[in-house]
DNA sequence: AATTTAAGTGTAAAATTAACACTAAGATAA
DNA sequence: TTATCTTAGTGTTAATTTTACACTTAAATT
C-alpha cells in the first residue's frame, strides 16, 4: 500500500533510537548485558545495547533486532520500559530513545559483538561499570519496573531454562527482590496457583537429594487469566 | 551551551508527537477530555489532544504544554503512558507518539479550543464517540494503567478539589475501578494510613448530615514513603 | 413535628500471611 | 559399606488482614 498523501511535518525532528536493558540470571545474582562502544562518543565505555529506529520497523521490532544482533536470541520476553527525551542526553544531537527491558535465558545464547561494539558482556548488577549517556538512569528505572512487575506477573520463568527446580525459581525471585523468601511459603503459594507442571524428571549427578523439575504452563496461565485470575506472589 | 559537534544521523526520521489522555471527574462517572479536529486527516472527528514535539522541549514538557493549551491548567498530575510507533498509525506520514496520561480537577479550569481544534469537550467514558487515529488503543492502555495504578499510588486525590469528603473520594475509586466499595472498610483503611488531614470544615447547605472535609497530606505521604511505607488500597 | 437523605461508626468470621524445624535422598569421603 | 555432607521436600499454628454487614445521627425540607 503506497502513501497517497504527501503531507510532511516541515520542521526539524529528533533522531529516534531504542536502548535495551537485558537481564539474565545464572544461579547467583541478576546480570545485565552491556556492550563496549567502539566509537565516539563514549568510545571504550560500557553502554546498554541500542540503535536507531528504521523507517520500516516499530520501536519494538527495533529493540528485538538489536537484542538479536547482540545475543542471537530470536524469541524473548521484551517489554517497553520508558521513553527518554532529555534534550542533551546524547552529545551528538538530539536523540529520543524508547527503552525496552528484556529477560533472557543467558545460557541459551552466545554473545556476539555487533556493529560498533568491541564486545558484549554480562555484568553482575552489583559490579557494574560506569555507564555511557543517561544509561544508569534508564537502568534504574528498569530495575524498579522489574521489581514491581515480578510479583504480579509470571515473568520470573523467562530467566530460567524451560525446565527448572523450585529452588532455582525461588532464587530468581530472591535476587530480583533482593530479599530472602521462606522456602515452604514460597512453594505452597506458587504450587497452589497450578501454573507449574511437574515433570517426570529430576536433577542428575548432584551430591544431594535430586530436585524435581517443573515447567511453566503457559496454556493454564492464559486460561486462568481469562477467568479473572491474576498472578501474585 | 552550544553544540560543538556537528554529527548528524543522516537518515530519514519519523516525526515525534505526544498525545494526552486526560481524565476528569465530577461526582458521577470518570470523564475524558477530547478535541474535535479542525483539519484533515480526521477532520471533524474526536481525538485525544496532541501535537508535535519541539526541538527544545522534552516529551513531558510537550504534553504539559498541550494540556495547558487545552485547559489552561498549569500544574497537573501527568505521567508517561506508552510510546506508539506503528508505522501506519498516521495516514500523513510516519509519526511516533509518546502518550501521556493526566488526572485533572475538571472544575478548576475552563476548556479552550486551541489551534487546529474546533472545540474541546468532556465525555463520559461510557459515552465516547469513535476516536481518530489509533486513539482508542491509546485510551484502552491508559484505562488499564489508571486502574492498575490507583490502588497502589495515592492519585485518586488528583481528580478532586483540595478539600473533599470521604464519600467523594470513595466515589472516585468506585468509578475508576468500576466496582462498589464497602463504605466502612474504605474509611477504615484510608484513614488508617494517616494521609488525610481532617479539616475544621463541613459541607454547607446539604439536606442531610453535613460531611467532614479532608485534604491529602502530601508531606506526611512523602515522609512515610521514605520510611518504606507504600500506599495500597 | 415528621420526613428525607446521606454521614458516620464497630464487630465477628473468614481468609491470608508469616514463622518455624525436621526427615529424605543421593553423592562423596572415610 | 558406613558415615558424612548437602540440599530437597514437607505441615501446623499464630498473627494479621480482609470481608461482610446495619443502625444511629445530623441537617434541611415538607
Amino acid at each position: 500500500m503506497k502513501k497517497q498523501n504527501t503531507y510532511h511535518y516541515p520542521y526539524e525532528r529528533p533522531a529516534l533510537a531504542t536502548d535495551c536493558v537485558i537481564f539474565g540470571f545464572d544461579g547467583g545474582e541478576l546480570k545485565l548485558l552491556l556492550i563496549e562502544r567502539e566509537n565516539e562518543p563514549f568510545k571504550n565505555k560500557w553502554a546498554l545495547p541500542g540503535g536507531f529506529v528504521y523507517m520500516q520497523e516499530t520501536t519494538e521490532e527495533c529493540a528485538k533486532r538489536i537484542l538479536s544482533e547482540k545475543t542471537g536470541i530470536k524469541y524473548m520476553f521484551i517489554e517497553q520500559l520508558y521513553t527518554f527525551s532529555d534534550i542533551d542526553r546524547d552529545p551528538r544531537e538530539r536523540i529520543v530513545s524508547v527503552a525496552y527491558f528484556a529477560l533472557v535465558n543467558k545460557h541459551q545464547y552466545e554473545l556476539v559483538a555487533g556493529r560498533d561494539t568491541i564486545k558484549a558482556e554480562w555484568f553482575e548488577l552489583s559490579k557494574l561499570p560506569k555507564l555511557a549517556f543517561d544509561h544508569s538512569k534508564i537502568l534504574k528505572i528498569a530495575i524498579q519496573r522489574l521489581k514491581g512487575k515480578v510479583s504480579y506477573q509470571p515473568i520470573g520463568f523467562e530467566l530460567l531454562d524451560e525446565k527448572f527446580t523450585l529452588t532455582q525459581l525461588q532464587s530468581v525471585y530472591e535476587s530480583i527482590l533482593e530479599m530472602p523468601i521462606d522456602k515452604r511459603n514460597f512453594r505452597k503459594k506458587i504450587l497452589g496457583m497450578k501454573l507449574l507442571k511437574p515433570l517426570d524428571e529430576k536433577e542428575q549427578n548432584v551430591a544431594r537429594k535430586a530436585a524435581q523439575f517443573f515447567s511453566f504452563d503457559k496454556k493454564a496461565y492464559k486460561e486462568l487469566t481469562q477467568k479473572g485470575f491474576h498472578f501474585e506472589l
